[in-house]
DNA sequence: AGCCTTCCTGACCATACGGTCAAGAAATTT
DNA sequence: AAATTTCTTGACCGTATGGTCAGGAAGGCT
């Protein structure tokens, strides 16, 4: 038997990756407070020791972890640029925070559980990062409005609505399944919910009839 | 100085409401794995070993919480009675969700944080109450759209983003207060949000224009 | 080969937690 | 006022947790 020797820089980033990994599920599952480092350890196959080695603390890995979440809703929001009009720009945000909570679920609860407790790790995300990209949007909604291509519609509200209404896949899965006779949504069932809140919402806002 | 005596009967309810009251501030903040009984203990003023004689165990008291929170849902949801239209039906409804967000924040994110780490403990209201209840509202929803009150929308999904555009404001109430320049949302912060919420969702279900 | 850096891990430690208990205080009943 | 039930509480216990550490293995560099 022939194993492919690993350069270490290699071994470093994938052994972290599969901390990451095991972290993001153990805190979704379980919270802050109720994970456990063992347990994130035995999930990623490793020692718990060795865990230690990469992360010193368990709040460093939460840190790192919420962290990485921020990063993927950074990117899908850049669905907001380019567009043209309300349509466009916020049908694809929808869809792609849609997307975002159909394959990415943990990590969208790690950061709902983190900001129920009050954001007592990453309140600083917020505080920047969030409150800029927030900003940024409100703007675009507003100059939309005052070229008449919406409703007058409260941006931050809007935003707010788009967030919680998409998450909510995402966050309250669980008890999606279990109101859907407790089988996981079908690549059918999730289209239905895609448009629904599209529908609902590009409607609501006065961008199609 | 004279102390009126305490009769024994409402000396445990008091002690219990006391408890819930503490247990569900504690929990609310912290998590079911976050809290400790010992801070639960002091929130209500009591030595931790009286918690105990009042409440079992940590679970028996955290699942007593879940069910009264379920219970003050469960009222609000009456709104959706005795409505001649979806008009009237759901613009109750979502003001009477609103304003839980308002004043219940916090049993509401006992429930949020519950449900997003899969129920473990109350599972079976979920199975039961929460099922007959959907089904009940969705059979309400389909008839106005059958009666050609409002557009032919999902009722299920419907009433997904009903949940989640309210609760958001209680679960997520600490990320609106930070980008609310931290500082929490006055009356006419309330008033801007319950209308906007509702103008949106009722003109996305073609029930005002 | 020899040296050095990085990685791995079982054993260990202090702490904090949920829960118990026995002994007594306070009401209530007889 | 005696008996009985309910309530209160400090002290205690077993366990599980986050984190440490020393010693060794593995890979890389000269």
């Amino acid at each position: 038997m022939h194993v492919t020797p690993m350069r270490k820089q290699n071994k470093r980033r994938e052994n972290e990756l599969l901390i990451l990994q095991a972290a993001e599920k153990v805190f979704s599952e379980a919270g802050f407070g109720g994970a456990t480092m063992q347990l994130i350890a035995d999930v990623a196959g490793l020692p718990k020791a060795n865990v230690h080695y990469y992360f010193s603390t368990k709040e460093a890995l939460y840190r790192q972890v919420v962290s990485n979440i921020f990063d993927v809703w950074l990117k899908a929001a850049e669905s907001f640029e380019d567009a043209s009009g309300p349509a466009e720009g916020i049908g694809a945000y929808i869809e792609a925070k849609m997307e975002i909570s159909r394959t990415h679920p943990a990590g969208s609860k790690v950061w709902a559980s983190e900001v129920m407790h009050g954001a007592p790790i990453i309140q600083d995300y917020l505080e920047t990062a969030l409150v800029e990209w927030t900003n940024g949007r409100m703007t675009v909604i507003n100059q939309w409005i005052a070229d008449g291509l919406m409703d007058p519609i409260s941006p931050r509200h809007l935003l707010y609505l788009i967030w919680s209404s998409t998450q909510h896949y995402a966050d309250f899965g669980h008890q999606i399944e279990t109101l859907n006779d407790g089988t996981s949504l079908t690549d059918d069932d999730w289209h239905v919910a895609k448009t629904a809140v599209k529908q609902i919402i590009l409607k609501g806002i006065g961008v199609i009839s």
